[in-house]
DNA sequence: TTATATTTGTGATATAGGTCACAAATTCAT
DNA sequence: ATGAATTTGTGACCTATATCACAAATATAA
């Protein structure tokens, strides 16, 4: 399915600094796919020529580590993923797996680096957002190694309200298991830790819907350890 | 000091990719300075219009976390250091610190973004760099949080001899409280597994001097919690 | 070289969070 | 809707590693 980049409303930062040429270029090589969860958008080891855009959605990125593959962050829209891809070797270094109902454009990567080599802008977003990511790593390693689980549930909830939907009631697009696996917990220990939470009156939990009742305490938890 | 970039026998793939008047113009808003141990290279939080270049020497990078200050890795030349804050705001965003006699450029920042600009190999290099630096703390992450403490420290001595040093006999750089809180450990614990190694004549350790004697051992180690 | 500060080694003890096991609840596919 | 598969909750128990507390050894500065 070929698309329209031009009336695309999803447009990323980098793409508005693209001229109607440009663009134009970019949508005849570009396919807008629609994923489900659990479809895998890039596979680790595995060749590509693509570079993907998420444009909606939400996505786990995930590297094979020395025991079990270890989920290092959740990505959402509008980013760019598989970079490392288009830029070293053609081999993915990492996978992406939808975690929630997404869109996704594969850009044909001989036309990703076209860009990047004749429109300066476009080249600067795409490294502002490269630095972007390994910053938020940086912070993300810090908060791992120096919290407490409960401090490190109290950062992931208010991150999914604050930071993914904008919104103190959602629905947890993950298991406990991978929470356990992202924040380095076990599976029953995000158990006991949540159950805890609505126990307490923090959290109201059903299933995987949560709603945040009481902001504050969570802030207090994050920053206590 | 002004440096004569083009002389330089210290240059960067990406600095490869400069014609002469580009690194004429580099040199021009470029200055080496040589730094002990200990100096400060960048600083958290402060204001910076330059790029950092390790040209020789170690360093560290380390960003305040929740409860401490936290090493997030090891960066040997040559590197670009302070990226972020060319690309995004002014202020930096992580502190680096001198932990081996080192020699580092202080390039203008306008300078370096002009570059980029005009230059789409230089641009090229640079985003390769800052992928493989996302890479690298994808990879320590899965490392960190999957391994335990003997495995971590096999992996470390490993890397020093293999990709720092290049040799078996090398001194560690930094203090074994350093290198706890960069592998995530107690000072006492680095302290007690490397009497271990020593004693069961896996490395041969005297003050900081350490030589690997066992190569095979380590890796054995290293893939095995 | 000498004094001072920092780093290291090591025993004793404490604990956060892991692991196991199984029942209950949810979610998914047909 | 219905049965199968997955996910979650929770008690009992275990263990790797943190902490504490010093003494010994090294590194640093005057």
């Amino acid at each position: 399915m070929k698309n329209e980049c031009e009336f695309c409303s999803f447009k990323s930062k980098a793409a508005l600094m693209l001229s109607d040429g440009e663009i134009g270029r970019l949508s005849d090589n570009c396919a807008l796919v629609k994923l489900n969860k659990g479809d895998t958008v890039i596979k680790q080891g595995a060749f590509s020529t693509n570079v993907v855009y998420l444009r909606s959605g939400l996505a786990k990125i995930h590297i094979s580590g020395p025991y079990y593959e270890q989920i290092v962050r959740i990505v959402k829209p509008p980013s760019y993923l598989a970079l490392p891809t288009t830029f070293g070797d053609k081999i993915n270094q990492y996978s992406v797996t939808v975690i929630e109902k997404a869109e996704v454009c594969f850009i044909d990567m001989i036309i990703f680096r076209y860009l990047l080599s004749i429109n300066p802008s476009f080249s600067y977003e795409i490294m502002i957002e490269l630095c972007r990511n390994e910053l938020e790593v940086f912070y993300r390693c810090a908060n791992r190694t120096q919290k407490q689980i409960r401090g490190k549930i109290a950062d992931l909830l208010l991150e999914m309200s604050d930071q993914i939907y904008h919104s103190s009631l959602f629905s947890l697009p993950v298991s406990q298991s991978e929470i356990g696996n992202l924040i380095d917990a076990s599976r029953e220990s995000v158990s006991r830790v949540l159950t805890e939470f609505n126990k307490e009156g923090i959290i109201n939990m059903k299933g995987k819907r949560i709603e945040i009742e009481n902001r504050n305490t969570l802030l207090l938890i994050s920053s206590n350890g």
